[in-house]
DNA sequence: CGCCCAATTGAACTGCATCAAGATTCGTGG
DNA sequence: CCACGAATCTTGATGCAGTTCAATTGGGCG
């Protein structure tokens, strides 16, 4: 993976400032692996597990009875989800990358860990406020007018977030239809969006996922 | 104002299950009160406080440098905000209503509260949690393509979020233009989205802000 | 009662969705 | 290592939904 193990250590600002996983919350997890495109959990399961993203990439959303789908949030290495005090889920999340590792905790356990442990407390708090970060963060995004300023805002957005460094390179690790659902316009518009960006000048594209900034 | 005085003591059914206001936390905060439109703290201001919402409602935004406004969440009684884990703040929050309540608490000492006081612990995770769930619906809506169905989701949203019992009326605290910069859409799409919906028999409008849902 | 801001409606233009072909890229097996 | 096939990605053409600008109406508060 070409996620650097993150470092505790301080910078006010990373994209993540997760403490290491706290040793009492790692005692009680296990470790699962998925194939892509594999639901860890499903729409409407009960909410009976946490979870952490180890390595690869997960996302979560919801698909429509009409079936049309929208994309809520993506989730990388370092990253807690299911984080819910409803009995149930109303999104699913799965695996975006092929072998994706999830370690999964017993919301019982990590519960009643949370009430005696700090470390796990502060983690669990840490990370859901970076949830709303993230999530609010995105609403920009989504709530913007024009499909262009959408998908350059979104692109900056996750280069912020997988960035270590001042690499002006991007790796997405998911499709133009995921793209499009996240930011509800369709994938042809999210295509034209790129041309027309690297037309300008703005970023160039190595591959179709290998995406270097030119100015900002 | 339309809106009823929020009595901060617990009635069955609330919309977000929430204990009532911790007894320690309450002895940490002291009451401000605000006018329509009053910031209640500004972007980039340091986040060095948490705050409830005790009467009267607030909405969480950011003002782009080309005039552009951009509404990420409304904050009704009950709600905690001001929950990051950032040094500054990304967002502002001003109250809608005019006369609304905030109870203010230091963050240090909630913090060192949440440590020692297990149900202001409880209420902090419980209070992040549902602020995720509400973005993650919003994202829903608001990534939703049609302004129509943007519109009428977002209602049923509203509603939902304030209505006690099986009341199919709804008392908007928010303006048109609210409404479109939290949908990232046009006023005057939001006026028509209104006047289609009451047209197909969806809503009846009493006055510009109090609807009435006929069939779901 | 009248003022002022919020809400509504109208008309013209534009950006995006949709449908429909192509062009790459990538995985898979020969 | 190359060839093949199936996704994924890209591009084109057309119609409609939504933005924009402009004017009018209506409700709420002094």
């Amino acid at each position: 993976m070409p996620n650097a193990p993150t470092e505790p250590t301080a910078k006010e600002d990373l994209p993540h400032p997760l403490a290491a996983e706290p040793i009492q919350l790692r005692s009680i997890g296990h470790l699962r692996r998925f194939r892509r495109e594999q639901d860890i959990y499903g729409q409407d399961e009960r909410s009976d597990t946490l979870y952490r993203v180890v390595s690869g990439s997960a996302c979560k959303y919801l698909m429509r009875a009409d079936g049309r789908r929208h994309l809520v949030d993506v989730y990388l290495p370092g990253d807690l989800f299911g984080l819910t005090c409803r009995a149930h889920h109303k999104f699913a999340v799965r695996a975006v990358a092929d072998g994706t590792q999830i370690a999964c905790y017993s919301r019982q356990r990590v519960e009643a860990l949370a009430g005696e442990d700090l470390a796990t407390a502060t983690e669990i708090r840490t990370q859901s406020f970076e949830a709303i970060r993230r999530l609010q963060e995105q609403m920009l995004i989504v709530g913007t007018m024009t499909a262009q300023e959408k998908v350059l805002e979104f692109l900056v957005y996750f280069h912020d977030r997988t960035s270590t460094g001042r690499d002006d390179r991007l790796a997405l690790p998911i499709s133009r239809y995921d793209i499009a659902d996240m930011l509800g316009i369709s994938a042809e518009t999210v295509c034209r969006a790129f041309t027309n960006l690297q037309e300008r000048g703005v970023i160039t594209l190595q591959g179709p996922r290998r995406i270097t900034f030119r100015r900002r």
